[in-house]
DNA sequence: CGAGATTAGGAACGATCGTTCTTGACTGAT
DNA sequence: ATCAGTCAAGAACGATCGTTCCTAATCTCG
């Protein structure tokens, strides 16, 4: 009953992500949002209910459905140079989580999971703490991304 | 000639810092420094001459007078769990400098800084790259503010 | 073929953003 | 005392923010 919904929810999702992961929240406005995803505002606020909405959305769906593969990549030692989770979640880490116990949550259970993926890496002969090895890969991205400044100031 | 300054353009630019470690610099808003720093907008805008301003002369300001003692203690090994200027830099290198090229390059010297630094730290028998230690301290101090997520939403 | 429901399209809202302007009070040098 | 120059106080600006509302267009089901 109804008009059919003429956009795919979860690719919508996975787009807004993308832009998550480039910008700042606050940097990525709604006017961006229904440009850049070609969905209507009207469908945004029905389907997402919030522009936090479409965020928590999108980064749900990042670590659902991007991270397992992510988990499995570094486990098997492979480098993750430029995945764009990374960037998502050192963005939630950063700017949202401070300030929003959602995210905060969200973020907790993606540092979860990571360090388990690590911690069956190849086998180092000392024990380091669990979280040495997420430590580094999230210092290594950070300065990759500090490094890649593109746009003017402003 | 004229009225004397009102206020120590160090204190407000250093006490400027402390907020932007603490939100996004989209979360600081004008209004927020009127207040906070107890400077009038004018003045606010004929020392600085924008709210980017202000934010490049509070994050220089923290990078070089700040930064020198934060490598000391480095160096010798102390454990800085909570210091703003890491705050400050970790957020300028995640957020601001993407795009923003001014702020890359101060990040950019700033990592310098903080490499030489860290690698004249307590011999290790190996020889690890010299960016190792501060992408660990980093990741740290990233997953530390993730952990302290205090307001609500929005 | 109509009801009923849901979408797309786009104008419009109040709030807040960064920035500028106007006015008057204050200070230091002449 | 006077004048010039700076600062303080706050109103005001246009732009943009996230969000809502209204009006068709378009689909499914009886």
């Amino acid at each position: 009953m109804g008009r059919p919904r003429g956009f795919d929810e979860q690719a919508v999702t996975a787009a807004a992500a993308g832009l998550f992961a480039g910008r700042a929240y606050d940097g990525v406005s709604v006017d961006d949002l229904v440009q850049q995803l070609g969905v209507h505002r009207n469908s945004l606020y029905k389907t997402f209910g919030s522009k936090r909405g479409l965020y928590l959305a999108a980064l749900r769906w990042h670590l659902e459905h991007r991270l397992p593969s992510l988990t499995e990549q570094l486990a098997a030692g492979a480098a993750v140079a430029d995945d764009p989770t990374l960037d998502l979640l050192l963005l939630a880490a950063v700017e949202r989580a401070p300030s929003d116990v959602e995210v905060a949550a969200l973020v907790a259970k993606a540092w979860q999971t990571l360090d388990q993926a690590l911690q069956r890496a190849p086998a180092t002969p000392a024990d380091p703490p669990a979280s040495t090895a997420l430590n580094a890969l999230l210092g290594e991205r950070l300065r990759a991304r500090a490094a890649t400044a593109s746009a003017g100031p402003s």
